[in-house]
DNA sequence: TTAGGGTTAG
């Protein structure tokens, strides 16, 4: 087909596929002049009756290209034509042009034959490795198969990219389906969106969508619920609700998954007061008359599960069953992690009994969730025991269960055994993940032993997996740690060169580090690069510097820097009172920070 | 024919 010989790419191989078409019929004119092609009804009979064998013999001589040209030319069906062309590609590896390949595509669009072009596209793109989008779409504007047609190919290439998980290629064609004038339906467009929410940053989603609206490709109720999703997964919860008005504004009126997707925005936001949005949320779409369904219940669970208040989820919990909706395994898993994340585990495993009860089958999840309640309690003998359980069960663990269990033997300083397991989930099949490694690496540098550590980086990255944002915060802070903070620094320039965003975290380490080393100039300057970077100092930020100034003495500076985090209203917490009380005060030194006094003894 | 919920690391 073309994409092997890259014809389609208009790349060198275009050249080399015509030479020899050419060479091929020169061959046959010079060495057998009686020879007459077979009939175009001759070649049709054939391959309706799928009689391949005779067919291959007959077309010995026979160039590919002139022969699709007289098939096409003949007006026989379609579907008859692209049957050969399929076979021709599979059983001869035969090659054709990309204009007779985009013949027959508007001969299959105008006669309707959807679906047959679906799975040629589908299988030109499963194949292709070098596919140039331009070339393509140049032919197909040159191509005398109307709008309509072109339209509907560039659509269904579009969805095909989509299927195959080749976004970027998708996302091309999108962009430069809008230069060709070919428009685009939802039923390409949707999957996109979700594509470029899951698979990259969201602002190719929001170019995206305003381009949609640009190009007059109307959105759809489940576009916006995509789009809503989208922008409620970065956090840009005053966006997703600006995408309501737009739906107002075309009398397309949200769902039970618009008011789901935004309450579970909220519900994530991790801002204090966040349930009080959501419930905000919650009433709206009760006085718009949407009922709440089993989903829109579990996320209020899980919200207030993570916001660390299970009394209120279990709340929740029992208004679910009073409105007779029935928890499921999701709801039940929220109940149990929020339960252990409090280090209430016999109330976690008295819930998962009760699951068993009510006939719901306990998952990976719920075991998962189980183990790192034990873990996190340090009774990890207790949750080996609960692991060796459910594989006896036939319950099969994954990354994340042997995650959870590597991560607590690595803080146990058992290294061997995290070893041991990560061993055994090769043997089992399950790949280990930046968390495996970010996990294992940590617990290198708790030993103290960087050039393990390192060691580490370098075989994930043989893997094929990138170090993440964690995974340098790790390595930082053993080097700031071991009083190496000029590799830190290194480590941290190297963070923005790999296009990752360094992190309050990873700022705030480094500050420590120079703080511990009492390098404070260059602990300051650290502080005004984040700041130049648009990351502004937190109060972790504060509470090291301030710290490190007490430590040195420099106690005035210390207050001015309390000043500062006051003047831009950083809310002290509980670190910066004891820093105050214990490094200022009981030394003799009385803090100058008239009328701010309240704020920071409150939080005692 | 495409949209929403639960588990791990710094």
């Amino acid at each position: 087909m073309l994409i092997k010989t890259g014809v389609l790419t208009g790349n060198s191989p275009r050249v080399s596929v015509f030479s020899r078409n050419k060479q091929v019929l020169r061959l046959f004119c010079s060495s057998d002049a009686c020879y007459t092609a077979p009939s175009i009804d001759t070649v049709l009979d054939l391959v309706s009756k799928q009689h391949w064998s005779k067919l291959k013999t007959l077309l010995q001589r026979t160039s590919s290209n002139t022969l699709l040209q007289k098939l096409l030319s003949s007006g026989a069906d379609p579907e008859l034509i692209l049957r050969y062309l399929n076979w021709s590609h599979k059983k001869l590896n035969l090659w054709h042009t990309l204009d007779l390949t985009l013949t027959l595509l508007h001969s299959l669009a105008n006669a309707k034959k959807y679906s047959k072009i679906r799975s040629f596209l589908d299988n030109l793109v499963r194949h292709d490795k070098s596919f140039s989008i331009s070339s393509l779409f140049h032919s197909l504007s040159m191509c005398n198969g109307g709008i309509c047609a072109n339209s509907i190919i560039v659509d269904m290439l579009v969805y095909a990219f989509v299927k195959n998980l080749k976004f970027d290629l998708a996302f091309e064609a999108f962009k430069r389906a809008g230069d060709y004038g070919f428009k685009l339906s939802v039923l390409s467009c949707n999957p996109l969106l979700k594509g470029l929410v899951t698979e990259s940053g969201i602002g190719k989603m929001e170019f995206m969508y305003h381009e949609m609206i640009r190009r007059r490709i109307e959105p759809n109720l489940i576009s916006f619920n995509i789009v809503v999703n989208g922008l409620c997964k970065a956090g840009k919860l005053n966006k997703a609700s600006d995408i309501m008005k737009d739906m107002e504004a075309r009398a397309i009126s949200p769902n039970v998954r618009t008011y789901n997707t935004l309450i579970d925005g909220y519900c994530k936001m991790g801002r204090i007061g966040k349930m009080y949005k959501a419930d905000a949320i919650l009433n709206r779409m009760v006085a718009n008359g949407i009922h709440p369904d089993e989903i829109t219940f579990n996320i209020l669970i899980d919200g207030f599960c993570k916001d660390q208040n299970v009394s209120g989820a279990m709340k929740v919990f029992g208004e679910m069953q009073g409105q007779g909706l029935n928890p499921n395994v999701v709801t039940y898993n929220s109940l149990i992690n929020g339960l252990c994340s409090d280090g209430k585990l016999n109330e976690a495993i008295g819930l998962r009994d009760s699951m068993l009860c009510s006939g719901l089958k306990p998952n990976v999840v719920t075991y998962n969730a189980l183990i790192n309640g034990f873990c996190k309690k340090k009774m990890v003998k207790e949750a080996i025991e609960l692991f060796d359980d459910i594989t006896r069960q036939g319950i099969v663990p994954n990354v994340i269960t042997f995650n959870t269990l590597i991560d607590a033997f690595c803080k146990h300083n058992r290294m061997e055994d995290a070893f041991a397991l990560r061993n055994q989930m090769l043997d089992r099949g399950v790949l280990p993940d930046v968390f495996t490694y970010n996990c294992l690496i940590a617990g290198r540098c708790r030993e103290g032993n960087l050039d393990a550590a390192k060691k580490l980086l370098e075989e994930m990255e043989s893997k094929d997996l990138r170090a993440d944002l964690v995974t340098y915060n790790i390595l930082m802070d053993a080097l700031c740690k071991k009083g190496e903070s000029r590799k830190a620094a290194r480590l941290l320039d190297g963070i923005s060169e790999k296009g990752l965003n360094p992190s309050h975290l990873s700022y705030n380490k480094l500050i420590e580090g120079y703080c511990s080393e009492g390098n404070l100039r260059a602990a300051l300057n650290v502080k005004t690069r984040m700041e130049k970077e648009r990351r502004r100092a937190n109060i972790v930020t504060y509470n090291v510097l301030i710290k490190g100034f007490c430590k040195e003495r420099k106690l005035e500076q210390a207050n001015r820097l309390l000043n500062e985090l006051l003047e831009k209203n950083l809310i002290p917490n509980r670190t910066t009172y004891d820093i105050v009380k214990e490094e200022m005060m009981e030394k003799g030194f009385v803090p100058d920070i008239e009328g701010h006094l309240y704020s920071i003894w409150s939080c005692s």
